[in-house]
DNA sequence: CCTAAAACCAACCGCCTCGCTAGGATTTCT
DNA sequence: AGAAATCCTAGCGAGGCGGTTGGTTTTAGG
């Protein structure tokens, strides 16, 4: 399993809250209650609201309190990439262990002594390259159509 | 972390085997025992057992027994993906607990309430392709070659 | 003002996999 | 015979996963 459920609740967490903006802006659409969610998706409650956490505090949504509160995505759905969401619910995204990006886009493995390079390096960097393309180039929007759309045909790329 | 050390360590092994099988058809070679690759690699040499048996069973590399006895790659570096290298030590590439491949390339997610798919799908087929392309798309003899070859250029694609 | 609904927060818990070790049994070359 | 190697089974500590429990705080509506 490359994901855990947390990516999965979350995802189908934030593609309710898309279709629950329905045409209008994020910021004057009504906020949607967890419990709402949780019904709809048939998602247990409690578990929801650590996903929520970690998705608020990445800037995804945003949240009203009291009664009558809920969640609200934190910009349009168009705007926001599958990478960030599911970065924010399982951590940075690296094939193994050893695999670390700097800044610059350079790779580095634990394990490089010196002179010759990790011989894995290569397949880690073109899966890591691989995962994060589909996650980057896939957004909420889209999602929130599909769900909505067309059952039948699948658009794989 | 997509995948555990298993992947690693195994895919590791494995360059390591191709190494050592210096411009010679792998069945005409000697046989490398894991004590070597332990010790080349730096790794745990009674966990790299556990490893080799999936690699041997999955028809990936053979064995000699007895004393000067060891492992071979099954065939040439060149005719083996890293797919089924790494499917050997990981178990079945799936990127969700709810994500099933049929054998016609069909996609099944346990979710789908018959009418309306899962609005996740789409996504997971996506990183599914991402990850199992960049798999297939590499073989072994590259990483082998990388390994003994040029450490600056990393052709990523 | 009171109450219900909601977001928030912290702690806990059973289960399973990971990463690895232990201890053998078996095979084969020298 | 002995050593080197594959092969096999069992176990084990640590940590993450997938929640649950039990609150506290905020806020709208009656």
């Amino acid at each position: 399993m490359l994901f855990s459920t947390k990516a999965e609740y979350g995802v189908r967490l934030m593609v309710e809250l898309g279709r629950r903006t329905d045409g209008a802006s994020p910021e004057e659409s009504t906020p949607v209650s967890l419990t709402a969610v949780a019904e709809a998706e048939n998602l247990p409650l409690s578990y929801l609201e650590h996903l929520v956490a970690k998705l608020r505090q990445a800037g995804l949504v945003t949240s009203v309190r009291g009664a009558h509160g809920g969640y609200r995505l934190a910009r349009d759905a168009s705007e926001i990439a599958m990478l960030d969401v599911v970065q924010a619910l399982e951590g940075p995204i690296a094939p193994m262990e050893c695999f670390h990006t700097e800044r610059e886009g350079r790779v580095l493995c634990s394990h490089e002594v010196d002179p010759d390079p990790c011989a894995t390096k290569l397949l880690w960097t073109r899966v890591h390259g691989g995962v994060t393309k589909a996650l980057a180039g896939t957004t909420l929007a889209e999602l929130v159509k599909f769900s909505e759309g067309q059952p039948a045909t699948l658009t794989i790329a």
